[in-house]
DNA sequence: GTGAAAGCGCTAACAT
DNA sequence: ATGTTAGCGCTTTCAC
């Protein structure tokens, strides 16, 4: 036999379907009687209300689509833990679709979440097409984290990573640190702002001779890469600031192999604060995003469009925090007669 | 203007919204002309199949609802993936929903899953009572992943933990340790079986007198209270199996501090190889478990059951693996006169 | 090869 | 406080 409709409930009650409709949806004018009477045989019958059909007619689903380009990315989970909180708060529901940044199948899983009819959806760092995202923020209110966006239809919500590279050189200037390297992440996502903003906070605290760039990746060869680079030739950096934690951990590794002790001789600071930073065998001072409040916005931007209230776009940029742990410290002294 | 309907595109195209329908689906019997015509009009409205609706009608959603507890925790990343992967190949989609580890926001997230009607169900480690998982199974084909069941309308799929734990002794005995000692993991999934097929093992390869198992917990404050407990009375092992990996770089930690050396004077095997295992600088010895693989069990399972090939209930275990990495190595050689 | 009509399970007027 | 009715967007017979 085939799972109970409203219509069963009702024949069983010995009422009609609009009054189970009431009951289930908790309606206030319903007579205590009926009430329980519906509540009962409900529940005898293993019945649950088809939110399919409900959505139907009532042409909204209450349902946000959340894509993940990767799910192994432990910097979402926390982005998401603030999205399913806000939208729960806001009376919505929440679905997760990932593609495992294989074009073809985030296109798939962007439609599925598109069929499904989810009124808003946020895309978390999608590998797709900015015009296949384009195209999907003509149909609901469409809001990117961790990616910058141009589009006046498309939100946007991210860290600010100008200031957050500020933060690291500011903490690595006050402990008396002068020639601070910077092991850039390449390409990636955001890894220009935060070059920029190591750039232009070397020039702030007067240290612009000391600045010196060398090219890595957000992983941990990329780091790795910029040690050797760093070490091989001219005056070594006394603290090293990292495009990400996974590059700080290869520049750890790196600095470990050359014999090189942490933080009294070399300081490093990554970006990102993953669970990884807070291991305590590495144990690392790195830069934290605000995720769970970046989720939380992201919903913010969606509801406001639901609601009407905004038809351009607002591109919020949101304030990292330094995270002091144990990989750095003072510079080692200069060796200065007594 | 609300979003385009077939009835759009079936007016604007001149024919009947059947033959928008057959066009959409892909029908062979299509002329042609029509075929063409109907396709233009519906990119040119924007049109895209409204799913709820189809669903309603068909009364089948395609769907798969995989329920995970803790996007935190990177290991069911990659049981995802194998989920992804084996449903879309078997022509299903799947949508997740989590709760974050809290009763209420996953009974919430279950709800939604199921009012969605997604045909079949994959719990990834629930906090939710087995009662609610229960009644859930008796709606749709439900399997549990990473959380043994003894329910007969409940499938599941973990890894055989009592062999991976055998394959972690083995492979310290075949280096030539006899004091193997296990920091356990409390009463966590799978810790039992774990620390039982650590004692066989110890017992299979003439061990049994030395073993040792101390108390931990999944966590790298569990190993390093284990290694506190194992080094601080009694003869020091030369080998600790930690739990899983969290555990084993809390003993690294510990270990570390204490100045002993891995694996020179010590060697640690943990499990699960997450990432963290793999990272350069802790380059941790551990037992793998086959999660793509996993995943695609589960899909499998479900589908056995929504193909009517199966009612009683399958509990599969997997092979777990060795990743053979830094961390392990024979004992010390004993001080023999030359 | 194409169209007309019925109906999936529900909600939302509108009556009573 | 409760029942009646229409219809959400689609698929599926069944005619032609």
């Amino acid at each position: 036999m085939s799972r109970p409709t409203i219509v069963d409930v009702a024949k069983r009650a010995g009422v009609s379907k609009s009054l189970v409709s009431l009951v289930m949806r908790g309606a206030p004018n319903v007579s205590d009687e009926k009430r329980e009477r519906v509540l009962r045989v409900a529940s005898a019958l293993g019945y649950r209300p088809n939110a399919v059909a409900r959505s139907l007619v009532r042409q909204r689903t209450n349902l946000l689509g959340v894509f993940l380009s990767d799910l192994h990315n432990p910097f979402f989970a926390e982005v998401i833990d603030g999205i399913q909180a806000e939208a729960a708060e806001r009376g919505y529901r929440t679905i997760i679709g990932t593609g495992d940044r294989v074009e073809l199948s985030e296109a798939r899983a962007l439609d599925t979440l598109l069929e499904l009819r989810t009124e808003g959806l946020i895309l978390a760092s999608p590998i797709l097409p900015m015009r296949r995202i384009a195209e999907a923020s003509r149909e609901v209110p469409t809001v990117l984290v961790a990616r910058g966006s141009r589009s006046s239809t498309i939100d946007s919500v991210a860290n600010d990573d100008t200031a957050g590279a500020s933060l690291a050189v500011g903490h690595l200037a006050s402990l008396g640190h002068r020639r601070i390297a910077h092991i850039d992440g390449g390409d990636g996502a955001g890894a220009r702002e935060r070059r920029r903003g190591y750039e232009r906070a070397m020039d702030r605290h007067g240290l612009a001779r000391e600045a010196r760039v060398v090219a890595g990746a957000y992983t941990e060869e990329g780091g790795w890469q910029g040690v050797r680079a760093l070490f091989s030739r001219g005056r070594a950096p006394t603290a090293v600031f990292a495009a990400n934690d996974l590059a700080a951990i290869g520049t750890l590794s790196a600095l470990a192999e050359q014999g090189i002790g942490v933080p009294e001789e070399v300081s490093v600071v990554g970006y990102d604060n993953t669970a990884l930073a807070a291991v305590h065998h590495i144990h690392l001072t790195t830069v934290d995003q605000p995720r769970p409040e970046m989720g939380r916005t992201a919903v913010s931007l969606i509801l406001e469009r639901l609601d009407g209230e905004r038809r351009s776009a607002r591109h919020v940029l949101m304030p990292p925090s330094l995270v002091v742990r144990g990989t750095s410290g003072a510079p080692a002294r200069k060796k200065v007669p007594r």
